[in-house]
DNA sequence: TAATAAAATGCAATCCGTTGCATTATTAAA
DNA sequence: TTTAATAATGCAACGGATTGCATTTTATTA
């Protein structure tokens, strides 16, 4: 058995006096060929250890069954059941997924979106840097027809297909549930405001204040990126603050219970001297203590039909021209940390 | 601007009036080709909205500068560190990260493995599944001196690379840390014992009971697949022993803390009543309360190394033949969750 | 057995970029 | 101006699988 020699189909056709064609037509199943002839090719490859190549392949047809997926982290609970529900869908409809993290920086984003052109990926799917300001290292896609998909966050913007949630519409849920809870001063901490999902989680709560007579008050809107030590630093001011605001709603459930634990340690009850809002419906969101009021995120749903959709679009049987957007349904998820009155909201 | 035709180097050379050898070397800035024509190559290319064929370079060059990387499910923290670790290295080594999940099964990491050898990826980086039982499937990796590499979860075996910790002492430590708390009836909660991240904490719980003279006992040792309905299910169980265990060593955090707040809401105090110690020193174990005393485990940083390893074995600046063996440092962070004395354990 | 239909196999071009070697154009030295 | 040396460009084969069409083999029918 030869290990160096990387066998082809030539190779085997050589072997059994055979044309590389029937070769290939056998090995695809291919009906003209006759059984034995196609069990003999088999056994042969087999043998041979033959395994073909999917350039040859890709190159010839056109198609690499391969699709991009360019996300801004990894690390990240959130971003995981996307890249899981892309995954899962995309797996069962025989493609391959090429990842690339951004690390929340445009100049990666474009740098990987030309790589991914390059790689001939056959769609490409998008979950936008912090800092990203313009699509324009994705005209290449549009020009060349590759479907192209933006997921949660996204830029307004009718050309392109994009799977989202309603995030004004959670944010302003979020903001009245805190009213209604008695809470006048909210507080509210949030990620990159030049990000859809930041910026509308803000216009909700900013129209819940305003439909409800509360003033809005910039000084109580921390834009952050939303790492542990910023979520820290953010609520040690909030502490400082000369009155303290009797709500934080946060623009993630990792970043609002790491605030209820700064917080906690400072001697504030939850929600007796503030409550708190996070969103995604983490694991953590359900093992903190007070356990965490959040937003239902369906972040694997949204990968699923995200790469569905995508597949569609690839196969041609959905009008590339027609862009498309996806709202899933999120929910609003009251728990003990915005429970003020002992009544149930619900 | 034509949006349909696929341009190709001939096509530029068509109309630069030049051969395709030589638009293929202004391409790659070989120096044997005239800046002025280079700068011509590369405006006409644009113009035309040329993008160049990987899989052609790649039949070509018998290279894909692609890395295949099977884990077991993507939505984990910890695997996501490892994942951002391996694409940070691959990344600023110009390789790019072909990603599948086995979902825990074998016959899934059977089929991915085939799927990436056929697409040629030039190295494949695994973290088996909780019920692989065989390395047949990776035979041919072998067969084709395609390197590959395991890390964290691995099968002890010389022909292979890893990049481990040494659980064995993790789980050891641990173990001693709660019995020099007093802790004489430790349970343990753990994951699949076929993969010896989880075997080998159980060894080393097992050793470090052998030595202080405490008997093994059985059924205080769980195997569950981790999930948080069965860790909620086995915190259950526990509670419900007639001489209840004063700790429970869980083989990882988020476990440990679901199982905390079963405790806690059934009413136990921790450390008090029982002492809870994790793994990974996830985000998790620094926002529950108590603070979860746990095992600092590089994640991203094994992933990184794991990448760094198999690019230089692939680049043949290693001996291929010689199997390597990485053990990475991993330290017990001792939290209030098993301080029972309020003398600092240190 | 010859003629016809059907099944199986073969031929050759194609996908597109790369590269060793040959050829032509340009510059420097004599 | 001629020759030698160097720079720039071109030629053509290659990598491996695919597929329309042609050809051969086998089975069927008259």
């Amino acid at each position: 058995m030869n290990t160096e020699k990387i066998i082809t189909i030539y190779d085997i056709a050589e072997r059994l006096k055979l044309a590389p064609s029937t070769i290939s037509r056998g090995l695809q199943d291919n009906p003209a060929v006759n059984p034995k002839t196609r069990k003999k090719i088999f056994d042969t490859a087999n043998e041979m250890g033959y395994r073909f190549n999917t350039f040859a392949r890709n190159l010839r047809n056109q198609k690499t069954n391969t699709i991009g997926v360019i996300v801004p982290r990894l690390n990240s609970l959130f971003i995981s059941a996307i890249l899981a529900g892309i995954e899962k869908e995309l797996n069962s409809a025989n493609y391959n997924m090429l990842i690339s993290q951004s690390l929340e920086l445009e100049e990666n984003e474009i740098k990987y979106a030309k790589t991914m052109l390059h790689n001939r990926v056959d769609g490409l799917i998008v979950n936008l840097a912090a800092n990203t300001s313009s699509l324009d290292h994705f005209a290449e896609y549009i020009r060349h027809r590759i479907p192209l998909l933006f997921v949660d966050r996204v830029i307004e913007n009718d050309d392109f297909n994009t799977v989202v949630i309603n995030n004004t519409k959670a944010g302003y849920e979020v903001t009245s549930h805190l009213i209604a809870q008695g809470c006048t001063k909210i507080a509210h901490l949030t990620g990159s405001l030049m990000r859809n999902v930041y910026q509308d989680r803000k216009a909700g709560y900013q129209s819940a204040l305003a439909e409800h007579g509360i003033p809005y008050d910039e000084s109580l809107v921390f834009e952050t990126d939303l790492t542990e030590e910023s979520s820290i630093r953010a609520a040690r001011e909030i502490i400082k603050m000369k009155t303290r605001p009797d709500a934080l709603f946060v623009a993630n459930d990792l970043s609002a219970v790491i605030c209820m634990k700064v917080f906690k340690d400072a001697g504030l009850t939850i929600p007796g001297d503030i409550a708190i809002a996070g969103f995604n419906n983490d694991v953590i969101s359900r093992i903190s203590e007070p356990m965490l009021t959040t937003v239902n995120y369906p972040g694997e749903e949204m990968g699923k039909i995200a790469a569905r959709h995508l597949v569609t679009q690839i196969k041609g049987e959905a009008d590339a021209a027609l862009a498309n957007t996806v709202i899933l349904k999120s929910q609003l998820v009251v728990r003990a940390s915005t429970l003020k009155n002992k009544t149930d909201d619900q």
